[in-house]
DNA sequence: TTACAATTGTAGCCATGGCAACAAATTTGA
DNA sequence: TCAAATTTGTTGCCATGGCTACAATTGTAA
């Protein structure tokens, strides 16, 4: 995972490369899901808990307690024992980048004429492999027919 | 992993659900991967064989195998030691139905204007992620625009 | 044929992200 | 306050999909 992110990943040129690169993007989604539900929950309620993850993700605590531990390693969560979990500067900014992403995604598979359950579900799994320029031709779309 | 494929998932419900869902939509991708590349194997070069999708996909033989060992285990491929790889029916089932994603995916990315290596790469990490409706979405763009 | 190259199989290691079960800390309510 | 409920932490287990190193088989060319 290391401290890069979607668009740090070198732009592959191999066939197999683009595997490679879905695999190391693949490594990112945890990171991206949890910092940016951290993010909302924070936002709507104020603090982000080990059981709203849990609840949230629906996985167990265990899960999100090792998850955490990693975000931590990584520089992306802050957290002190039985205490509420706080994002860094840098858990922040991907977690901001994040949000964008997906909303433009969701917003773009709406106007597409996809309901509003399905597209919240397709976004979620879409979002973490959509290129830069795939992105702005979605915006680009939303636009002329958002 | 088991029999299903993505479309046999039941529709989720709650909101943890939607992660469950793209969860299992994971553990599938690497069945759809190995199938839709031994399918294009035998179609273009009469066998499919470990050494071809050790290339294909950037890993070493020894993932592949153990790989193919699972496949060979949940009724996709058929594997005799030392002998090139062969799906069964329900194997050529998955990679039919994903090749036929995987093209109106790459196909809709076009249309939208992407450029052929990024709609490229992109198809292969979202193929993965869209649901029956937004397919249908999909091609009813690409009837209109394509 | 027979050695060598290429391919495939196997073993053992690692990290990730699942889980249950148990331990410890915190919060809550009587 | 203090006992119970909740939350969090820890441990140890599992499967997946990476890898290297080494063994075995197959293919090939001299």
């Amino acid at each position: 995972m290391k401290k890069e992110n979607l668009s740090a990943l070198e732009t592959p040129h191999l066939r197999s490369d683009a595997f490679d690169y879905v695999r190391k993007a693949h490594q990112m989604e945890t990171a991206e899901d949890y910092v940016e539900m951290i993010a909302d929950l924070i936002a709507e309620k104020g603090e982000a808990r080990v059981v709203d993850l849990s609840e949230g993700f629906g996985v167990s605590h265990a899960t999100v307690n090792k998850i955490i531990l990693r975000l931590n390693k990584e520089g992306l969560v802050t957290n002190r024992p039985y205490r509420s979990l706080f994002l860094t500067s840098e858990g922040e900014k991907l977690a901001k980048m994040c949000k964008e992403r997906h909303d433009v995604v969701y917003h773009f598979l709406r106007a597409l004429g996809i309901d509003d359950r399905t597209a919240h579900l397709d976004a979620e799994g879409v979002e973490h492999h959509i290129s830069e320029k795939t992105l702005t031709a979605f915006k680009k779309f939303l636009k002329k027919n958002g």
